[in-house]
DNA sequence: ATGAAAGCGCTAACAG
DNA sequence: CTGTTAGCGCTTTCAT
């Protein structure tokens, strides 16, 4: 369970601290045979150095700052930007101690990597989650929120709803796609499988126009359409405009999550707004709880808010 | 130079370290009259407790993970926001040796405790700087790029070129304004005062909208405005629209930064790019060659690119 | 109320 | 090539 020291590794290699260290270090001065033993003790017992006493010893931290005024301003945002694939890498963070727990904001929906990880460590799954209950998380009631969506259209008029979601199984995608079909399965609306398609598994700008597009260049098209996301929102707006259709009269038009700038263009966008702020604050008092050695499984959903503006 | 340790704060104190150890940690069990002695050797030597060897200690980072798929998706940014004011609260990482030095990108132009630290510690300021040479920096030329923006639309016919900057003294908004007069001059226009305004100190879209109506809701008008920002300049787009004014036909609007949303809305955005990645890179690469004990007051500038589209 | 001393995990002389 | 050992700075018994 406790991580294991250099002395273990000595032991169960039968040498010193110092050539397990010499070893951990790349000292060219180390025997192949010793080498390879103290490194096969090193795997055998996920041996990692641990960074404190490291840190404390050479007067190092091995860690810089990057101090941004606002992650909300998107100028910042591709400076600071790192590769999705590092999620593992941040994770090790937690087995050499460098952290004591962790808030994922990752879509990891059934990655074993990290419910394997939640059953030694502390984490708290934020906005997107695994399956089952094993990792706490908070999100909203991303189903609730899209059947919301769809009987207020709805209650507009719109009987033919499309749907735009995304090509990934988040748990967000799906649960919002969920919601669609129960919201029209609740207003006795057989679901046309023509008017359900999928953009980029990156919810991309682009790919949301070409997917508008799929659904209205059609002479029988929707006069109303949910997207799984704003930006995917934007796209089918744009996508709306190069058919020459105006966005409300001729197209509904509903986003989810009421990013910034979903007023800053034209037409303002209707959308769902998440209680960011709150979902935030809640994932890490959950991951403080379960750090003082509270409970691990728990669920949280907090409530959206469905906010109409001038695109329907 | 160092930082103090605790046994040279009880040798100063005249007491043990465990005693300072108690004073530090708000043990009851001290008189309060060595507590007083202490805690002014505390504070006359400028002593914090180095984490390294608390942590090691007490096997304990007090470190807590928040892991984002992408930070330049908007939707994250509210969730992680933290307030601007916290800048000199990660500068103390600094101090206790939790880091070996820091990427700024606040906009401290003239902050005294940025060049006071600077002077004991590795930090690199980006995008936005100090006047002096005491911190290493990089940015683009900021002055040549609006300078250039102000000459294309002039070659685009424009005589009345409006100007946008914003509430404060940011290096870049300074910068940029210079780059604008000095456009102006170039072309031998006289600039007019009231053909320059200024949105709020923190560039929100509703101020562009403010500042741009106060330029453009005048029977004489400017027939293009260049705005310090992106999200000025779709307030500006947005203000035109609502005095009926077509974009670009009537007034052609410039920004400054290409946000990705920049093309997300209608008309497409005529910008200018910094190179972000590379600002972020090179300012990460002299943060690095500074710790290794590399030169101390370096200024780089990078190229940026006028990219021209619907809005002019 | 205070001090002495052990030890957290690691690296780097120094010896051999 | 390898082992012994002295700390890095701190907290925490255990004495006093």
């Amino acid at each position: 369970m406790r991580a294991p020291t250099i002395s273990e590794v000595a032991k169960t290699a039968g040498v010193s601290v110092a050539t397990v260290s010499r070893v951990v270090n790349g000292s060219p001065s180390v025997s192949h045979e010793t080498q390879a033993r103290v490194q096969e003790a090193i795997e055998r017992l996920g041996y990692q150095p641990n960074v404190w006493g490291r840190s404390l010893r050479r007067g190092e931290s091995r860690v810089v700052l990057v101090i941004v005024p606002n992650v909300s301003n998107p100028y910042y945002a591709p400076i600071t930007n790192a590769e999705a694939e590092r999620r593992a890498l941040y994770l090790e963070f937690l087995k050499d101690g460098r952290a004591d727990g962790a808030i994922l904001m990752e879509p990891a929906r059934d990655d074993p990597h990290v419910t394997g990880m939640a059953r030694h460590y502390h984490l708290v799954q934020c906005s997107e989650y695994c399956d089952n209950q094993a990792v706490s998380h908070v999100s909203v009631d991303n189903l609730a929120a899209a059947r919301e969506v769809v009987l207020t259209l709805a209650g507009l008029g719109h009987r033919r709803i499309g749907f735009i979601g995304a090509d990934n199984d988040f748990m967000s995608t799906i649960a919002r796609r969920q919601g669609y079909l129960d919201g029209l399965r609740v207003l006795n609306i057989p679901p046309r499988e023509d008017d359900q398609t999928f953009a980029g598994r990156d919810y991309s700008f682009a790919s949301g126009v070409e997917a508008a597009r799929r659904l209205l260049a059609r002479p029988e098209r929707p006069t109303a359409l949910f997207c799984i996301s704003d930006v995917l929102a934007l796209g089918a707006v744009q996508a709306a405009r190069e058919l020459g259709l105006r966005v409300p009269e001729d197209l509904s038009v509903v986003g989810f999550d009421d990013v910034e700038y979903a007023v800053m263009g034209h037409p303002r966008l209707t959308t769902v707004r998440q209680p960011c702020y709150e979902l935030g604050r809640t994932a890490g008092e959950l991951l403080l709880t379960q750090i003082q050695g509270g409970p691990r499984g728990r669920a949280v959903y907090l409530p959206h808010t469905l906010i109409e503006r001038d695109s329907t």
